[in-house]
DNA sequence: TGCGGGTATGAAATGGGTTTCAAACATGCG
DNA sequence: CGCATGTTTGAAACCCATTTCATACCCGCA
């Protein structure tokens, strides 16, 4: 049953040559004659012969190996910014071993020792979990591993940890939408979702506080644990009981595209209209969006990119090399009809 | 800037003993005298020593990682396949490599380079690259790298392949959706979605086509290449376009929830009323469908629990334990309001 | 006292490569 | 021809843990 394994000395024995010279041509090194190289070769492909990269990571003590920490990847925002992360390492000959922590989870001690165990060369993280405070001692726990491994964040920065970090720049996205709505002459506008742990979501309501008060608006402003569809449904039917008609928002800005989907589906059943009576803009352009009715104005923050981005800098990092890595788009509004504008949707009639 | 790591000498050193018994110490092997044993555990705790996995691999010759391959994981079908694969790895020790093949691009060297290169206890494969025809060489390449390695696919069985299989019965979900239409009265049926090169989306076609035959329904069918929203807003065009008004379809069942998505869209945008001109029904359960409008019926094929399952399989066959693993549920239907009955949807009025 | 049996510990081999260093060989030049 | 230089090649050390085998020690019993 046991298949042995062909190592690098069956295969030497088997063209006659020392082990030292199989490995130099497999690694092309300049000093061996073509004639010895052609007949090693020819072994090394009549058995489909490739090194372990166990037994080169061990001598060369770097795995070529990334961990990601996320929430998650059923959530299309951060399935994105892993797939962006992995064609890149990919690309640089990396591979990427991804770790889901879910939201409200601790970080328990089985995983840890996971982690722990698998020498990767460098992290990278993103999600609540890295940035809500009780947990905040991920990083510190990862850096007892091994102290001179690169972490790299993508989130809003964090003060006194020492982590290169990909800012996403998510108060910038809710600035963005205000700014829009109120061009369009919104001035009750109302902010959904989010949940007081996660701190991507205090940075969204904070960037919208602040920019309500630069546009001298009333904080018209209500906050509801989540960030589902139902937490969008709920949500709604909270704001809209709990004020009366004068003063019901004219604009609802949704923490992310899941709470705007549940925000009109419960529009819809109450009668209100949207864009007409209430406008409602989103985050994240998911896939979806462009199908909601109406089409779903929202915020495209590029997490592919992000996650494309993070991996070249840390592989900079970690090879000290001076790359000149690019920088991932800012935050941008797309603008479709939710909002009572039509641009860019694309339509078959 | 170098830190050295430690090893299991540095340990030795310090605590003034051999490897050997760090080595057991760790292990909890029994043959430690309780002195030694406190002494070594104390300059373990100290240093934040653990083992290098990967001295340990080249001696167990197992590296405890499971290679998975799946068309990407920005498809939720896929993203929850692979989520319920962690969990399950996470619980029986086992971390997941993940390679995203694109349904559309051929198996590149340098990929199939990188998973020789991972020495992988096993593999687990899904998507049509498995399964499309040309590409079907994927398993005996595979196959190149260790011949015993164990391979388990999650697709409709591939005949002459030697593979553990988790069978994901396509063909009865499209069974399910066509009866249940059937029951309410529908005869002219149509089909929409798919391509031909894969064997999962010919399944269903199959499983319609063979369907229909039994009900003894002339086949009302339109087959559209792709599998997105937008190909399903193409879909209902060329489909209703190219049939007059008396053969018009009365209902329609999609590939995906993604390409229903799309077909709604589309219909409300022609003034089409759903479900009473024509009944919609989709497939995968994804997230989004309860706030479709209206909330479409659709048919859950449980990609988490045979993601799970996979695992639970693979290491049984890789341990050569008698595991009694469970088996993932077959499909089920789930009734919305899309088809025009109305169960078990959430509203809140 | 001498010997069998059990416990505690360590030396050395092992796994599969890479790298350093040295040796063998060929070549060029005075 | 002899020496310096350059090219091929291989032996041995190394990476870091585990495991086998051997040794040292202690105890009890004849």
């Amino acid at each position: 049953m046991e298949t042995e394994r062909i190592t690098i000395y069956d295969i030497a024995r088997e063209a006659g040559v020392s082990p030292t010279t199989v490995s130099r041509v497999i690694a092309e090194h300049a000093n061996v004659s073509a004639h010895t190289r052609k007949k090693v070769r020819k072994v090394i492909d009549q058995y489909h012969f490739t090194p372990s990269r166990i037994a080169q990571e061990l001598l060369s003590k770097r795995s070529l190996t990334l961990g990601v920490i996320l929430p998650g990847v059923t959530h299309p925002y951060y399935a994105e910014m892993f797939e962006g992360a992995y064609q890149e390492a990919c690309r640089l000959g990396y591979t990427l071993i991804l770790f889901c922590l879910p939201q409200n989870e601790p970080l328990s001690a089985s995983l840890m020792d996971q982690i722990a165990r698998r020498r990767v060369d460098g992290m990278i993280l993103s999600g609540g979990i890295v940035e809500a405070t009780p947990e905040r001692e991920l990083i510190p726990m990862l850096r007892t591993l091994r102290r001179s491994m690169p972490i790299l964040t993508i989130c809003p920065p964090l003060p006194d940890v020492d982590c290169i970090n990909i800012y996403s720049d998510l108060s910038s996205s809710v600035r963005q939408s205000l700014r829009h709505l109120y061009n369009l002459g919104h001035r009750r506008i109302a902010f959904l979702g989010g949940s007081y742990e996660s701190r991507s979501a205090g940075e969204r309501e904070l960037g919208f506080l602040d920019e309500m008060k630069k546009l001298d608006l009333p904080a018209v402003y209500r906050h509801e644990a989540g960030h589902t569809a139902e937490a969008g449904q709920l949500g709604v039917i909270k704001l809209l009981s709990s004020l009366t008609d004068q003063r019901r928002p004219t604009a609802l800005i949704c923490i992310n595209d899941l709470v705007a989907l549940g925000s009109l589906t419960q529009l819809h059943h109450m009668g209100i209209r949207v864009p007409e009576d209430i406008a409602v803009i989103g985050c994240d352009n998911q896939f979806f969006a462009p199908y909601t009715s109406p089409p779903l104005t929202t915020v495209d923050l590029h997490p592919a990119e992000h996650g494309r981005v993070a991996v070249q800098q840390l592989v900079a990092a970690l090879t000290d090399e001076a790359m000149n890595f690019s920088q991932p788009r800012p935050a941008v509004l797309i603008i479709r009809e939710s909002c009572g504008v039509s641009l860019g949707a694309r339509r078959f009639e």
